[in-house]
RNA sequence: GCCGGGAUGGCGGAAUUGGUAGACGCGCACGACUCAAAAUCGUGUAUCGUGAGAUGUGAGGGUUCGAUUCCCUCUCCCGGCACCA
């Protein structure tokens, strides 16, 4: 072959790979291990650019590679092709979605192929195939009827521009990933699903996946587990009543279970008084004997607040009914249910209670309602709802999951009859020091307090209009706004600190978030930044209860490790001169601490008095007035150097001012070791190295806070014990220990056209009713336009008639849910149909997924890090939890690939006019060209961005013309000078290759043929050796090659060529030469030399500079140097 | 602020994980071929120095016979999180 005409070649091996079918792979094959090797399926955008070469073509290598390496490799492709630019461009071009899409898929198809890649597409999975998306309903169904989705109101991102919602991973920067917006905050209903269930097992399963740090790390970062306590703190109010609770137990119950016995006792700390009656006849319980019961049991005034759970729920409606004065209050919790509401469960006592409730004269009774739901019960919810709205009444719904109003620890309905309110901290060795308590905005009990039923608040106005400010910000505002911290303290509220029984304000600020733990924080000024700044910004009391400990680890005097400390206590005096704004700075020479006088206490001496004669000692000053004590003790473990020890010392932190500027003489001792110099606050600011002396400066100067680990005080029994140990200590007396995560429910819907329809029925009776799995998949309907109509309703609810259908339970007239699924959940099973694409009666066969799964290697990018990437773990691990797949992680080994960068080294774009088109380059170049290119700029693996340089991709070109030049060299016979050179060139492409180091393979290959070049005579089997190496990087030269040199079968189906240990060794090897480590010199001695031959080999070659010397030592290192180690 | 990754010629990058730093490619310079240019081929190409030689892997220190590689301190760049209690 003597010239390379790129285009005939590849256009030629494509069609008749394809012809043959040379990709289609086998789900196992007999003696070869399976390998399944995945890249992110593309999205049809309708062009291919460099990013989709540097995806699909690079990962080829490896996949061929592979192949010949006698694997059998799965290498799949399909489209995620549900998503908005479709729907954009179909409402822009009066198109229809699908068809914009399939157009551009066969386009696709087509360039994806003219790259010369592998993939078998007789796999091909389209997102947007019904046969597809049927499972993708069936998944979503699975996890909403094992409890892992729930619809729920929500502040929801909204993007105005796009009308839909966004999830948090797709709002950068507050404003919209895809038209960069301004997203705003809007309540919606929203089906959500319960990632944060998975939080720790997401983070903890990590750890024995084989994938970089950085990618572990920033999901780590994403799901922002912290772990701390909750602590409750109760509220009193100023207007402070005592009720009198009544509770009605439910069905079968005396109302005697722990659950009863706990709230009674709860609430009567508080001063309340609680009746619960035991209800008569509770197995076969009658209206009119129960409420009876109940009517006798006490009085009902206006200071009752009457509960009743279950059918005492009920229960509690029939009294009320019956009462002549106003109560309190009336709570309903998770009431018994009317038997008219579909879902309900025949209960014997159904016939012997009147379901007919008086609502009005209810209304009159209690003119305060609460109705507490579970919104887990799928049932009784609607009901529940109904009521509260028939009520009038405020709904509360928990989220207890088992026992209907259970949460963890204690009945959520708690929150509710006692005020608590509820904190979440890292830092309870702190609790002491909490001098108020924050709310956020959003949280559920300002909620309550600004509810007109409610008077607790004597400045509700005041609070209205900072809450709602506050909810009107975007995320954005409340972000830039940061520096300054705002709040209004709710008046004729308290808290009390549960640790030490004290009253102290309680605040709304936004600088609390309503999503973060459980949207409420103690704040602890002495010992935390934000508390500190609010606590001085309001005037809020301040109250230190932690000594800091500083360890000095750098340094003259840092401490010396396995070494005990002595205790010492000293002061450490802070002295200001008797004029001028300046202070005395003392420089202590020996160690280099520069700070303030220090020094011990001596016995029958107060620490006043050791402040002054310290000053006197190291600095000759005479009169120095006592000012006041800088707060707590400073502790410091360091190493002096004075006694040769590590110590622990006490500092006493002092503040002194000069009354004069008389001075007595320094001994000479002392002034060798101290340095003493006068200082402004500025020059005292940079001068201090230590940490302990900072502290006290910052003490001196006004508000600090120590945010450091130190030893407990103020606090009671804790006193003495470390951060480490009070924390677990106070956690376990006054909260519980409890984690916390940035993560949030995933929101899946999406008020828009083009995508997965939500497979759910609204039911006005029955509430929300999944769609029969027999009725799936529910296709997506044919409507006019594709215009949202920015109300927040979807696309879909113009097909009228679709919209209507029958409520699959009570039969009864019902709508269809009209939004649509977010396309990450689309993108969180493709892998797993791969495995079997065409399956009608599964989403995979159960053998099939385990001939494949888990995926051993993933390709893909940076960007999906915390979003597919996350999304698809968690999805997977919920179909495992389902026992629908076999492993808990779906991907063994995931890297992330770099960015192909425009020559300009800027990021390709339109705008900037650098963009590559990939077509262009193929056309002049090659496919060849271009894949060996992309392969060749930098090692794959690593994240780092590469720029397309046109010069380099010419000198890849350059290099494959030599290729096919050097078929002249071909001769009978081996080329003995090229034997090792091509040993070693087996073991290192093969070798790089796995290990994805593309760009050195090549390298090595090009050493190859430089050699070649020089030796200009290649063997035949040689030169078959040598197109076997190059086969995987240039799949159409190589199969040309090859059939040029007479081969009939493709050599894609080759095996790859093996080599042999024994010739890799060269019979002489270069031997450097060094002296005191210096390179000197090199002699060639035989491979097999003995350490004695070689070193004295190195001897002789370099006789000369070591003429004279004394050597003190050699090093041999076989097969590499000799270190002669002389005299200087 | 917290966490992670990185820094090697004019450029992309290499270095068997402690053993001759700069492989391979690009660029550049000179030469050959040519009337000329392009293409191609050859030679050179870390820095300073005519040279012997010295210096050199972001900066400084340490361990070692020997450090791009290991340890400490610092600077800068990239990525993730961020009023997260």
């Amino acid at each position: 072959m003597k010239s390379y005409d790129h285009n005939k070649i590849e256009k030629k091996w494509q069609k008749e790979w394809e012809k043959k079918g040379l990709y289609k792979t086998p789900d196992t094959v007999k003696g070869k291990d399976n390998f399944n090797l995945l890249v992110e399926f593309p999205y049809p955008s309708g062009n291919l650019h460099v990013g989709h070469w540097y995806a699909f073509a690079l990962p080829d290598i490896l996949a061929r590679a592979m192949r010949m390496q006698g694997k059998n490799v799965l290498y799949p492709i399909g489209f995620d092709a549900f998503g908005l630019p479709a729907e954009n461009a179909a409402i822009k071009n009066k198109l229809n979605p699908r068809k914009w899409t399939e157009g551009n898929i066969k386009y696709m198809k087509e360039q994806i192929r003219s790259m010369g890649t592998s993939f078998d597409w007789s796999r091909e999975v389209q997102t947007i195939d019904p046969g597809y998306y049927k499972w993708t309903q069936w998944m979503f169904l699975q996890f909403y009827k094992n409890g892992l989705v729930y619809r729920k109101e929500t502040a929801v991102n909204w993007c105005p521009k796009d009308k839909t919602v966004l999830a948090n991973e797709q709002v950068v920067d507050g404003k919209c990933e895809r038209c960069d917006s301004e997203v705003i905050q809007k309540q919606m209903l929203q089906w959500n699903i319960k990632i944060t269930d998975y939080a720790d097992r997401l983070i903890d399963d990590l750890e024995p996946l084989d994938w970089p740090k950085e990618i572990k790390e920033s999901q780590k970062n994403w799901i922002g587990r912290s772990e701390g306590a909750e602590i409750d703190f109760p509220l009193i109010f100023a207007n402070d009543k005592k009720y009198k609770f009544v509770m009605l137990h439910g069905y079968k119950s005396k109302g005697e279970s722990p659950r009863w016995k706990w709230l009674k006792s709860e609430l009567e700390k508080f001063g309340h008084e609680v009746v619960i009656p035991t209800l008569p006849n509770t197995e076969h319980p009658k209206e009119n004997e129960q409420v009876a019961a109940a009517l006798n049991a006490t009085t009902y005034d206006e200071n009752t607040v009457l509960v009743g759970h279950s059918l005492g729920g009920l229960v509690a409606m029939k009294v009320a009914e019956r009462l002549n004065n106003k109560i309190a209050r009336l709570v309903i919790v998770a009431s018994a249910m009317n038997p008219a509401y579909p879902g309900y469960v025949e209960r014997p006592f159904r016939k012997d209670f009147d379901w007919d409730i008086d609502v009005e004269k209810i209304k009159a009774i209690a003119p305060n309602r609460v109705v507490l739901s579970d919104v887990q019960e799928i049932t009784r919810a609607p009901y529940l709802k109904d009521l509260a709205k028939q009520l009038d009444a405020q709904l509360v719904e928990t989220k207890a999951v088992k026992e209907h109003f259970m949460a963890d620890k204690e009945p959520d309905m708690l929150m509710w009859l006692r005020p608590t309110i509820r904190v979440f901290t890292t830092r309870a060795d702190t609790l002491f020091g909490a001098t108020y308590l924050v709310l956020a905005p959003e949280h559920p009990w300002i909620m309550l307090a600004l509810d007109e039923k409610h008077n607790v608040l004597s400045n509700k106005s005041e609070v209205k209009t900072y809450v709602e400010a506050a909810k009107k910000k975007t995320e954005l505002e409340r972000q830039t706004n940061q520096k300054e911290k705002t709040g209004v303290e709710l008046k004729g509220i308290k808290a009390i600190n549960p640790a030490t029984g004290k009253e102290i304000p309680v605040y709304v600020a936004d600088y609390v978030l309503g999503h973060y733990g459980t949207g409420a924080v103690m704040g602890v000024p002495a010992h935390d930044e934000r508390d500190n700044e609010f606590a001085n910004k309001y005037g809020i009391a301040i109250v230190e209860t932690l000594e800091p400990v500083v360890v000095v680890t750098k340094g003259g005097d840092a401490i010396k490790a396995g070494q005990p400390f002595t205790d010492r206590n000293s002061i450490l005096a802070i002295v200001k001169h008797w004029s001028e704004e300046k202070y005395l700075a003392v420089k202590y020479l020996p160690t280099d601490v520069k700070g303030f006088v220090s020094g011990g206490i001596e016995q029958n001496e107060d620490a006043v008095a050791a402040g002054k004669r310290e000053i006197r000692e190291e600095t000759g000053y005479v009169h120095a007035k006592f000012i006041r004590k800088l707060g707590s003790t400073i502790h410091c473990k360091y190493f002096s150097d004075n006694y040769q020890k590590n110590m622990l010392v006490h500092f006493a932190p002092l503040l002194f001012e000069l009354e004069d500027d008389t001075r007595g003489d320094v001994e000479p001792h002392e002034a060798s070791r101290h340095e003493v110099t006068w200082m402004t606050e500025k020059e005292m600011d940079t001068f201090i190295n230590r940490e302990d002396m900072r502290i006290a400066w910052q003490r001196a100067n006004g508000s600090s806070f120590y945010g450091g680990d130190g030893i407990l005080a103020n606090s009671g029994p804790f006193d003495g014990m470390t951060t480490e140990k009070g924390e677990k200590a106070i956690a376990q007396k006054f909260g519980s220990a409890k984690k916390t995560y940035k993560l949030r429910d995933w929101i899946v819907s999406r008020q828009r056209y083009w995508g997965v329809p939500i497979p759910m029925i609204h039911c006005p009776k029955c509430g929300a009713v999944p769609v029969p799995d027999k009725e799936l998949p529910v296709k997506l309907p044919e409507v006019k336009d594709y215009l949202p109509e920015g109300s927040g309703k979807s696309p879909l609810a113009k097909a009228k008639k679709w919209v209507q259908v029958k409520c699959p339970q009570c039969k009864g007239k019902a709508e269809r849910e009209t939004d649509t699924l977010d396309t990450f959940v689309d993108s969180s099973w493709y892998f797993l149909r791969y495995t079997d694409p065409k399956n009608k009666k599964k989403f995979a066969d159960a053998k099939k997924m385990q001939n494949w799964m888990p995926v051993d290697l993933y390709s893909g990018g940076a960007e999906h890090t915390t979003m597919h990437l996350l999304y698809s773990r968690f999805w997977h691990k919920a179909l495992f939890d389902l026992g629908l797949v076999k492993d808990a992680e779906p991907y063994k080994r995931r890297m992330n690939r770099s960015i192909i960068l425009g020559p300009d080294g800027q990021k390709m774009s339109k705008s900037h006019g650098n963009v590559i088109d990939p077509d262009e380059v193929v056309a002049r170049l090659g496919a060849d060209t271009v894949r060996m290119y992309l392969a060749f700029i930098g090692p794959y693996n690593e994240v780092s961005n590469y720029p397309w340089n046109p010069d380099g991709v010419v000198g890849v070109r350059r290099f494959l013309e030599r290729i096919v030049r050097a078929t002249e060299f071909v001769q009978d016979d081996a080329s003995e000078l090229l034997t090792t050179e091509l040993q070693h060139t087996i073991k290192k492409v093969g070798n790089d290759v796995k290990a994805l180091k593309f760009n050195t393979a090549i390298s090595q290959l090009m050493i190859f043929l430089n050699l070649l070049e020089k030796t200009k005579h290649i063997g035949r089997t040689q030169w078959a050796t040598l197109l076997l190496l190059l086969a995987p990087f240039a799949p159409h030269l190589a199969e040309e090659l090859w059939s040029v040199a007479g081969h009939d079968t493709s050599i894609h189906l080759e095996p790859w060529p093996s080599y042999d240990e024994k010739l890799l060794l060269e019979k002489e090897m270069p031997i450097a030469i060094q002296i005191n480590g210096k390179t000197r010199g090199e002699v060639f001695v035989a491979s097999d030399a003995t350490k004695e031959t070689v070193e004295a080999a190195a001897r002789e070659a370099v006789a000369a500079r070591l003429e004279g010397k004394k050597i003190l030592r050699t090093i041999v290192v076989p097969g590499r140097l000799v270190n002669f180690v002389v005299e200087e």
